[in-house]
DNA sequence: TACGAATGTATAATATATTGTACGAAGCGA
DNA sequence: TCGCTTCGTACAATATATTATACATTCGTA
């Protein structure tokens, strides 16, 4: 699923297959090899660029064609079941629950702060967005020099260019979704 | 221009410039190696997809802004600097003005046909269109079995998914322009 | 049944993508 | 100027992408 190549190998397989095409045939229109072409749709080989390139133009597909996902699937993710990015001596826990997609242009992460953990972030690039939903706890949010209290239940959005900490005062376990978008 | 590994590596180099990253730090965000990307901005390398996927979700871009071309420039084509595709024994010649891009999804030819010429076009796939502009001449055009004769300055449009002929029953060269338009 | 054509796969040879390391150039304080 | 760091490039070693060829299977046909 998350190997790029093995989902190029079935998209592209799909088109050929959808016009009636040999490995021959298919060879022959795009200038690419039949041995090439049967080992991308296997997921036997990493193509690169200018191969996928010809077969694209030689089929008169887009290039997005050949890399989105056929359609979007259910996706169930366990938290428990996530590797967390640990941070502050694992006071800080982030689970990437679903990761960038460059199609969507955003990540979403469920973090959990132990009770006193402050964490500093750096500034992301230009026009890049941070939307936080608390779910558990309360969570004390500094952006440009304020500082914003939210509690469970409550939300905030920055803009994330900017030097950016979340602090846990509480006694009990903090925890929140965040959301963070990127420009296009 | 058309090689397609060169344009990628001018984005990237772009993206990471505007980003005040160095190779080293690319590197780190990507997971590929510092002297792999300097190759790729260079057009020395032609990478691998899985590489690119890396790259693009590194730096969180989408995987068209680094095939994209940066702006539309303006291109001009002379007719008779290209090589054409020749047949029926050179009666039939077909200069590419402006070859596929699957980011348009069309092409187009400009087209001349010799008195008496006449020429079929195999079916293409569903969904593919065909516009005719008769530019000099007169054409005719056969499109599931109905004859249409296209004068200079007229223009035909047809549904290409099925078996089509050009014919050119006058006694002198007609000239058209071609757009075929596939799917998306 | 046998044959020929067409399919997708396996194999070996070659080209090249990818990496780790080392190098020279350019900035920057002391 | 000297060191120190950071930058991008050059190099050699290795992994692997790509090709041409040969192979096994299937299918239609005589």
């Amino acid at each position: 699923m998350d190997a790029i190549h093995k989902k190029v190998g079935k998209n592209l397989q799909a088109v050929r297959k959808s016009r009636g095409l040999s490995l021959d045939q298919t060879a022959e229109l795009t200038g690419v090899s039949k041995a090439m072409i049967g080992q991308i749709e296997r997921g036997d080989s990493n193509p690169t660029i200018s191969v996928l390139w010809k077969i694209v133009n030689g089929l008169k597909i887009s290039f997005t064609s050949l890399i989105e996902e056929s359609k979007t699937e259910v996706t169930v993710v366990e938290t428990e079941r996530l590797e967390a990015f640990e941070e502050e001596d694992g006071a800080y826990r982030a689970f990437p629950m679903f990761p960038y997609d460059q199609r969507k242009g955003f990540e979403i992460y469920a973090v959990r702060m132990d009770p006193g953990c402050s964490h500093e972030s750096e500034p992301h690039n230009e026009d890049v967005e941070e939307y936080i939903v608390v779910t558990g706890g309360s969570l004390e949010v500094e952006v440009d020099g304020e500082t914003y209290a939210i509690g469970a239940g409550n939300a905030v959005r920055f803009p994330a260019d900017q030097p950016h900490a979340y602090r846990n005062n509480t006694d009990q376990v903090t925890s929140y979704i965040t959301l963070i978008h990127y420009p296009s």
